[in-house]
This record gives structure tokens, sequence and C-alpha cells, in this order.
RNA sequence: GCGCCUGUAGCUCAGUCGGAUAGAGCACCCGCCUUCUAAGCGGGUUGUCGCAGGUUCGAUUCCUGCCAGGCGCGCCA
């Protein structure tokens, strides 16, 4: 189904072609022809700076251009009036009662409107967070955890076929560390140096045995990895569940050592050797990265024969690549932004376009306030805040909705004490409440018996500039949608829903819905009542592509 | 030294492919519940878009240099 927008760039393209044969205007027909909503009002419901752009080619005065182009325009079905403004604006007003049938359209469409095919076909595979499972989730891990997984929600309302992956660090001599951690700790045992300190492994110690109280009684040659085991356990079903409580939820669980237990290091390092990116020197195998734009080669295999980490990034890669595919989104802290080259530089040796088969996004840190202070985080000090406190602190709802809201390359400050106020300096409120408004209002016309049926649905009622400006952002959706989709952006979605809440509360302050007292219910009541079902609907797809919820009652 | 990110109102921050008078929330002031949820609405006040050049009809947006802040540059994982 075509979208209103797509409608007007089709009719726009055509209005031009038209031009182009008649000869009044000369070049060629734009790829993608440019409507944006205009801020002001005056300026109509959508504007295009086309003509701007053909004057240069067409050697003409661009209000000439946008003068052929309305002559052509002129008639469109649903257009009602066009302006030239200022240097050369086509200022587009549509017919509010054709406007008014997309109320039909969402309700119609429900949970589906706003989906679209910009990424139909794309196998997508989404990995983010992917920690060591050697302690819980901490904050360090909340923003992807939120935006991670809203991206993946957004993707696949873009069409994309899409696979979320959390890759187990199962591997390498910090799982040794943090299993002689928790078996210090069972044992009475002082933890050693350069172990995991943090309190949360007394805890783990004491589960650990009281799954099994035998293991403190091993032989120390066998002991050593049933605590490394067990402990592994119980931390990966512990991040497991926070995640969730968070609403969080992956496909796979990828355990690094799995990719060594299948051979697949070898097979990746073979792969790599044939497309002629592998050499030696000093003993040690590398990967030749600088070849695509890696400031540094790097090491496969050390000269003692033991694997680096770099050589499991490889194969995992390549792994994904050979499951079928087509992207791989990284979702990584600003501490491993220098691994983008390297990542990148890997799907290139691989023979893939690291334009398009990779794409690493890179997040900036959250600090987080409290009683007007930055807690710093020390897993030293043992400050680090969990997801699970800070769920705990300020709910789901409102954790969620804030790591979502601000774009990931901005660093950002999230004030625990503000989280907690049922407030407008929480916006996730502003919008749920829109919700619940609409919800209290349903319930109300229910009680009164008044249809809100679709067949009685009068487009021709809404005619006032309150319900023109909510039909215009509920025609927004599938455009702001496509967009986070396609510059992996799950913000966008949160701020347009701030914008739809506030041009819902517009509406509802100027425009009465429901009947007042005897008054009788009228075609213009049921069709409000439609309009404001169809806004219910946007603001739930949207808190739906965030993980937030959308409450009937507030 | 090299690389990535950031610099927009008093504060927290929006602002795809360059477009009309640069936006929102908070804070501050003034109005609005005798009928649908006031967690709301309306109005007022607030700016060298870090600095300097360049590209052009037009730059907060693109390019170059500089300044400031954050982060990173292992045969660690």
């Amino acid at each position: 189904m075509s979208t209103q927008v797509e409608i007007l760039e089709s009719a726009i393209k055509a209005a031009i072609e038209r031009a182009l044969i008649a000869g009044s205007l000369s070049g060629q027909i734009p790829a993608t022809i440019k409507l944006e909503r205009p801020k002001d009002r005056d300026h109509g419901d959508y504007a295009t700076s086309i003509a701007l752009q053909l004057a240069k080619p067409a050697g003409k005065n661009p209000r000439d251009i946008a003068q052929i182009i309305c002559d052509q325009l002129a008639g469109t079905d649903g257009i009602s009036k066009l302006d030239i403004a200022g240097p050369g604006f086509i200022n587009i007003t549509l017919n509010r009662a054709n406007q008014a049938e997309l109320v039909m359209t969402i309700l119609k469409a429900t949970k589906d409107y706003g989906k679209g095919n910009a990424l139909a076909g794309v196998r997508i595979n989404l990995e983010f967070i992917s920690a060591n499972p050697t302690g819980p989730l901490h904050l360090g891990h909340t923003r992807w955890a939120a935006v991670g997984d809203s991206l993946g929600r957004v993707l696949s309302a873009a069409g994309a076929e899409v696979t979320r992956e959390f890759y187990i660090n199962d591997r390498g001599n910090q799982m040794d560390l943090f299993g002689a951690s928790v078996e210090a700790a069972a044992l009475g045992n002082p933890i050693p140096e350069d172990g995991y300190q943090g309190a949360y492994i007394a805890d783990l110690a004491k589960e650990v045995v009281a799954i099994d109280a035998s293991i403190t009684s091993l032989p120390e040659g066998q002991r050593h990895p049933a605590f490394r085991e067990a402990a592994y356990a119980v931390q990966l079903k512990d991040q497991q569940r926070v995640l969730d409580i968070f609403g969080t939820h992956f496909d796979v669980w990828f355990s690094e050592r799995s990719l060594h237990d299948q051979g697949a290091v070898e097979h990746g390092l073979e792969k790599l050797r044939k497309q002629g990116h592998v050499f030696e020197e000093e003993g040690a195998i590398w990967l030749r990265t600088t070849d695509f734009g890696d400031d540094k080669d790097r090491v496969l295999t050390k000269s003692d024969g033991s694997l680096t980490y770099f050589s499991s990034d490889t194969a995992y890669y390549i792994n994904k690549r050979e499951r079928g595919f087509d992207i791989c989104i990284y979702m990584l802290g600003a501490d491993h932004h220098g691994y983008v080259g390297r990542l990148k530089a890997i799907a290139a040796c691989a023979g893939d376009d690291p334009q398009y088969n990779i794409d690493v996004l890179i997040g900036q840190l959250v600090k987080i306030m409290e009683g007007g202070e930055e807690v710093k985080l020390s897993k030293r000090a043992g400050t680090i805040i969990t997801l699970e406190e800070l769920v705990e602190k300020v709910g789901v709802d409102a954790a969620r909705y804030t790591l979502i809201r601000y774009p990931v390359d901005t660093p950002m400050v999230m004030d625990i004490d503000i989280l907690k106020r049922n407030t407008n300096e929480n916006p996730v409120y502003y919008v749920q409440y829109a919700h619940a408004r609409i919800a209290a209002v349903l319930r109300n016309a229910a009680e009164l018996n008044i249809a809100v049926e679709l067949n009685e649905f009068d487009s021709s009622q809404l005619v006032h500039d309150r319900e023109n400006e909510l039909l215009g952002a509920l025609a927004e959706y599938p455009r702001v949608v496509q967009t986070a989709a396609q510059l992996r952006q799950p913000h966008r979605i949160a701020r347009y829903l701030e914008e739809l809440a506030g041009t819902y509360h517009g509406f509802y302050a100027d425009c009465r819905v429901l009947p007042m007292g005897e008054e009788n219910p009228t075609a213009l009541h049921t069709a409000r009542l439609l309009l404001c079902a169809s806004t219910k609907q946007v603001i739930k797809n949207g808190l739906d592509l965030l993980g937030v919820s959308a409450p009937e009652r507030m």
C-alpha cells in the first residue's frame, strides 16, 4: 500500500515527465523528490524544493520551473492548492477529506501500519551486548540492551529478516580467573590478586555450592575447572534472566567455544588464505588488514601457536556470513571504536563489501547521575550499577525509553532522580499518557453506545485544523520507521512519538470528541472517535518498536 | 603523534540526502478543570548553531584548518 508521501512523490515525478515531453522543461527526472512537512502551517501540508534543484541544469529561473511543475500538477486528485513561495518552493495543500481516509487505512492495517519493505528480503544478523559471562550486566551494557533490541524491531518492521545474537565470550584466560575467584570465595581463601573482586563473586560461590556441595571436596585438578564451569552456567543464566525482565530477547546465544569446537577458526583461516591476505612473520600468522585501511596488520596465531581473540573475530564473521546473513551489524561501546577498522578489514579480506555486508555501530558511554552527583563506575570500589538495579530503581519502561531516546553517538547522562519522577521531565509518560487518555475516551464512548464502526466513517467531517494536523502527523509514521531502519536510529521513533503525542493533546484540547450531556451522537463524533482510535494504534505501534508498554490506564 | 565521537537557549538535548523566521522538554512568568484522564492545553522570555576560512542561489548541515571535551591506538580477552 502506498503512503500519502509516495503518492505525492510519483505525482510530482509524473508532472515533471509531462513537462519534459511537452518540451517546457529540459533535463532528467530526479530519482527522488524530497518532500518535507513545513514548520509553518501557512506553507501547506507538504513542500518541495525540487524546482530549486532543477533550476541549474535546466538553466532557468527556479520560480519559472516551479510554475511549470505546478501547471502540470494542477488538478491532481487529492491536491487542493499549490503555491509557489520564496525562491521557488512549491507548497502543496491536500484535500482534507482525502487525507482523512488515512483513518481507514490505519484501522484496517492495525499493527501493520508503518511496516514497509525497504529492507525486504535482507537477512540481518544483529549482534549486541555480547558480554563476558563473568559478571552481571552493568550500565555499559544497558544502552545496547535497549537500543539493540529496539533496532531489531525497527529493522523487522522495515521488512528485514532479523536474527538477534548474543556472542558469549566464554573462552580465554578471563574465564579461568573468574573460576579461580569463585572457587577462592567458596573455600574461604583470598581472591587472587588479578581476579574478580565484586561482591557478586561471593554470591555466585554460595549458589554454586548450593547446587552441588561436593564440588568443594573435588581434587584440586578437577575442582578448578568444575568451579569455572559451574559459575559460568549460573552467571549466564542470570544475564538471561535479567535481559528477559528488561524485555530484550535473543534468537541465538552463540558461544565462542563452540566456534572453536566446530573447527570454524581453521575454516576461517583457510578461507582467508585463499583470498590471499594471510602471511607469516616472526613465527606468527598474520592477516594483512592494512590492505583495507586498518592501521596495522593483526596476528591470528601467536608465535607460540595459540590463537588470538582476533582469530575468533574473523572466524565468527565468516561463520555468520556462511549462515546466510547478508548484513552483519555489530553494536560496540565507544571503548571499542578502535575495532571498526579491523572488523571492516576482516570483511574485505574475506572478499565481502565492507560498505554493505558489515555495519559497525559505536555507542558512546552513558553517565549516570544520582542525588545531583555523577556515579563513578568502578569495579574495584564495587560501585558498578547493574542493569537489574537500574530497572529496580526506575522501571523497565522509563529505562528503555530514556536509553533509546538519544542517538547512540552522543554521550548521554541518565539522571536517576528524574527518571523516578512521574512528570514531563520524563517524556515516556507524556507519550504513554496520550495513549491512556485515548483509551479512556474510547471506554467512555462504549459506555454511551456510540458507534466506532469503520463503515460509519465519514471523512468529510474532519476539517478542523487540529484534526488536519493530527492526520498529517499520523501520515508521517511509515516514513519515520523507514528512516530509522535505514539509518539504524531507533531514537527517531521516540522523538516522533513525542511529537505525535503533543499533536494529539492539542487536538484533544480544542476538539471535543464525545457528545456533551444530552446531545445526540453525530457523524462528527464518530469520525473523531475513529481518528482517536487510529492515533492510539499508531502510538501503540511505535511504543512496540521501542519495547515500551502502551498502558490503557494511568 | 595517529584515529573515532562530541561542541546548538540557563540545563538536558532534537534537527536523513544542504532550503524559507534554528526547535522540544525542563526551569521562570501569566492564563485554562460547572462534562472525554490537568501526567494536559494556550501565551510570554531565552541563541556569535565552538572559532576561522572555502564550496553555492542558499551552510547548523558538505570540505579544510584550528580550539575544547570524551574515548581508543597489545603476539590482552
